[in-house]
DNA sequence: GGCGCCCTAAACACCG
DNA sequence: GCGGTGTTTAGGGCGC
């Protein structure tokens, strides 16, 4: 076919020449397209196959990247883009993105991230596909561009042979490597890519990477290379090409190629070799300074580098030597002893292009490991210092409360703003807050908006909503993102909040559209939430007012619900009976604590401003715009609307299951406060506002 | 794995 | 009949 024709073309077509480009200038990012990288003799330059046989190692080195693109979570990176080769086919999928994985991942559902994956490797196949075709198209038009000179003399026709047979050679490599590596990118689910789909950065995949993936792909880059170098020194079997699972260790028996180098000296097929070589040095020095137990089952240079080598003496001496080879890139000669790597270390690998052009890749290696260290180092510094944070979490929770919530307090006592009404400074000067939130407060699913809402934060250990609210209030006004708070914490923040502290349905809904853009939009789904949880949660109570129905919130009933599991937990008690810090707390009544400020907040402010001091729960209330109490269904006394003030039917409903006891013990918060005469509303501050009243 | 909490969806009833 | 409201049930996800 193609080889044939090309084939064809050599015969009847005379060669050519052209110079050698410069390393430099061919790995300047002019791309190779443009480049005639041959030698005199009308061959591919070695620095042009060097090049090739890179962006083909590149290639498996990708291709093993999606094999490990399970995780995307890594920080971005630029390693692929400073590749010492230029590879056009991926140059779009290294370039760093705005945003990281991390984010990505946080930003995007993991459907979306599938997608986006499909998306991207349909992208990357469609770019490797014409990728391989240029090359293939540069290849041919070198050879019939050699052909034609080389026709002109018939003296060297023998060795135009030759050559036609190493351009086949290298064309049907090319076919190769490219069947190869689209069959297992479908191999890896691209069978199933539709045209049009996106795709992760590949870069992103390649950060992803930890040093042993690192390995493998080194492993497999060498594996793939060493392909072709089997293909080569098999001879020139054309019409067969199912040396494509040619193995690692298949490779290995080859010892003979780098004593094979072409013509010219150069090292087309030291390539392959030196890669490995390259990555067995990395992986010796990794595995050396990260952990001397973890030696690479495949590495060789690791164990080239083992201390208790009977070459170490060697190794010592030189750097390039070790395990009676040379460890040049690419090399692995034999060498009985120092002397004999020293002389062939002079006569194979002295100063000329091929060596300098070995060095600067390694240079540019290095300085890839050298990044990619970096970035794990960071991130491996992240993570310890999230995991040393860890313990001191409730710090963050209880700072905000502490600051903003009670300076808020302060202003609207003032101002006589409704408690719990985002107030324009507080916010404004947090415009993006939900970032200093981190991650505990707007979770992944609350970022992309379509997941669930976030569920245990507001409850175990997120900032009270409150002050979530208050200060990022702008935030959640204007940003598609679902709040981190239940449907029945928001809505009891939208009744308390109100004036009267009573809200119709549609005062509810209304409260929701106003403050969260989030639910802007699909209104049936969350209205129906919100009327689900109304009439669930005993806690919200329906009054019948002479404006029609309104909901009111029965904080006893409310905090009933909250905190079961701290129930009887001697800690608790000893915590609360103590007055010790909470952060001494366990998450689940902090959490607690936190979710249920805001209505103590608003309690407690209420009460404030209309200098009521109430004993709600055992003396009844004396005014009504403040706290009052309702009698419940069970007959106790609640803070909430007072009967007498709406003085209409007050729909009782029933908890689910659980909820539904007086004879339920009380959680130990109220047996506490009750032991200790707390008034009822005081109780809830007390409970609730640890670090805002209670300073 | 069980349990509790929560969300979502859906069906149904009532009422203006 | 329609839309809004309120109730109830079921299923599933998630964290403990």
């Amino acid at each position: 076919m193609m080889v044939e024709s090309a084939t064809e073309s050599i015969r009847t077509t005379p060669s050519s020449q052209n110079g050698v480009s410069s390393l430099s200038s061919q790995s300047d990012g002019g791309g190779r397209e443009g480049g005639s990288n041959c030698d005199t003799n009308g061959e591919i330059s070695p620095v042009d196959l060097l090049h090739l046989q890179q962006q083909q190692a590149l290639q498996a080195a990708r291709q093993f990247i999606l094999q490990q693109a399970t995780g995307l979570n890594s920080p971005s990176s630029n390693e692929l883009k400073q590749s010492p080769v230029q590879v056009p086919v991926s140059m779009a999928m290294m370039t760093p993105q705005m945003i990281t994985p991390q984010q990505m991942q946080q930003i995007l559902s993991p459907p979306q991230l599938q997608a986006l994956l499909q998306q991207q490797q349909a992208l990357m196949l469609q770019q490797l596909q014409e990728y391989y075709k240029k090359q293939q198209e540069q290849l041919h038009l070198q050879l019939l561009t050699q052909q034609q000179q080389a026709g002109k003399q018939a003296k060297e026709q023998q060795q135009l042979g030759n050559k036609q047979l190493a351009f086949q050679q290298q064309l049907i490599q090319m076919q190769q490597l490219q069947q190869q590596h689209i069959l297992n990118l479908q191999r890896q689910g691209l069978v199933n890519l539709q045209p049009g789909q996106g795709a992760v950065p590949i870069q992103s995949l390649q950060q992803a990477m930890c040093p042993t993936d690192l390995q493998q792909l080194w492993k497999d880059v060498a594996c793939v290379q060493s392909t072709e170098e089997a293909m080569k020194h098999e001879g020139l079997d054309l019409t067969t090409n199912s040396s494509n699972t040619t193995s690692y260790s298949a490779s290995k028996v080859s010892p003979q190629i780098p004593h094979h180098p072409l013509p010219n000296g150069q090292n087309s097929v030291h390539t392959p070799k030196r890669d490995r070589a390259r990555l067995f040095e990395w992986i010796s020095s990794f595995t050396k300074e990260s952990s001397d137990e973890h030696l690479m089952p495949y590495s060789k240079g690791a164990h080239l580098q083992s201390t208790h080598s009977t070459h170490e003496e060697h190794t010592a001496s030189h750097p390039l030597f070790g395990h009676g080879e040379c460890k040049w890139p690419g090399c692995e000669a034999l060498c009985e002893d120092m002397g004999q790597f020293i002389k062939h270390l002079n006569s194979e690998h002295a100063l000329d292009d091929r060596s300098t052009a070995q060095c600067r890749v390694q240079m540019q290696v290095v300085q890839q490991l050298e990044i990619q260290l970096a970035k794990e180092s960071e991130r491996l510094q992240a993570m310890m210092t999230h995991l040393h944070m860890r313990p001191s979490e409730p710090k963050p929770f209880n700072q905000p409360l502490n600051l903003a919530s009670s300076m808020s307090l302060s202003k609207r006592e003032s101002e006589g703003f409704p408690e719990g009404l985002p107030h324009p400074p507080t916010s404004a000067a947090t415009p993006i807050t939900p970032m200093r939130q981190g991650p505990s407060v707007i979770s992944s699913s609350s970022l992309h908006g379509v997941g669930p809402i976030r569920r245990r934060n507001s409850d175990k250990f997120c900032t009270p909503i409150a002050s979530e609210l208050a200060q990022n209030c702008e935030f959640y006004k204007n940003a598609d993102v679902r709040p981190p708070f239940t449907y029945a914490s928001l809505i009891r923040h939208a009744i308390l909040e109100a004036p009267d502290r009573q809200l119709t349905l549609n005062e509810i809904y209304n409260w929701f559209t106003r403050m969260f853009a989030y639910f802007r939009r699909n209104t049936a789904t969350w209205k129906n939430a919100v009327r689900h949880n109304l009439s669930l949660h005993k806690c919200f109570v329906r009054v019948e007012n002479v404006k029609g129905a309104v909901w009111t919130v029965d904080e006893v009933e409310y905090q009933k619900r909250r905190p079961p599991k701290m129930t009887g937990s001697p800690t608790l008690v000893k915590n609360m009976i103590s007055g010790l810090g909470f952060g001494s707390l366990n998450a689940s009544y902090q959490a607690a604590l936190a979710e249920s400020s805001l209505g103590l907040l608003n309690s407690s402010t209420l009460m404030n401003s209309t200098g009521a001091s109430l004993n709600m729960l055992h003396v009844g209330h004396d005014d009504v715009s403040s706290t009052v109490e309702q009698v419940n269904s069970n007959g106790s006394c609640s803070p909430g609307l007072s009967p007498q003030q709406y003085g209409h039917q007050i729909h009782v409903k029933e908890e689910p299951a659980e909820m539904e006891e007086d004879c339920r013990p009380v959680s130990l918060m109220a047996a506490v406060n009750q032991n200790l005469s707390m008034p009822g509303d005081e109780r809830d501050m007390e409970e609730e506002l640890p670090t805002e009243e209670l300073e």
